[in-house]
DNA sequence: CGGGATCCGATTCGATACTG
DNA sequence: CAGTATCGAATCGGATCCCG
């Protein structure tokens, strides 16, 4: 499926309309053939679309559609629960040193 | 990250406390490397407790967590809207087969 | 019963180079 | 700017055999 779907469908989210290299900029690791894979499989499955000007240099524009829009309330608790898994694993870990430490 | 964490957790939820070859059973497809890897990785994430009970036959029962059930509302969400997704996809096919159709 | 170990093909992904 | 094309490394995942 690809890890990346949840980060673009987020940035889409907070800014409503991004360009390629705008979303790309967004995402810190992402590489532009992960970018433009995935936005192809969102877009196929009618949650964003592309809007792309004929002009040059090219622009092309991204933003959720409707139907992607009613994702959002699970986007939004799949992200706050991801920050405190994230919280939670950094516990785990310090848990997992002192038990070390001790032994 | 594997697709199979969602079916396991949701099947967890549901029966609460599940042995091994019971989760097996419960989720069709899934090879047993698959289920053990997962469960694991969940275990390694405090989000699943695995019980080993000494005896012969070994019997190992797999539960959520307190912490891992804070995912609940999150794994009902994203249930939910997957059968949506299902049926929205359908739609989709439906829509692009007309358009082979008429042309 | 509940796995571990291994082999192996399929798929994913990153890096890099090129393009209209 | 917004991609496409290609290659090789890494990971995933299924099949199979074995074990206490």
């Amino acid at each position: 499926m690809g890890k990346w779907k949840h980060r673009i469908l987020f940035e889409l989210q907070k800014n409503d309309v991004m360009r390629f290299n705008e979303l790309k900029r967004a995402i810190p690791g992402i590489t532009q053939k992960m970018l433009t894979a995935q936005l192809r499989e969102l877009e196929h499955h009618d949650i964003v679309v592309r809007k792309v000007y004929a002009q040059i240099p090219p622009k092309v524009e991204y933003a959720m559609t409707e139907y992607g829009s009613s994702l959002h309330p699970l986007l939004a608790a799949m992200n706050d629960w991801g920050q405190k898994h994230a919280e939670h694993l950094k516990q785990l870990e310090e848990e997992n040193s002192l038990k070390q430490t001790n032994a």
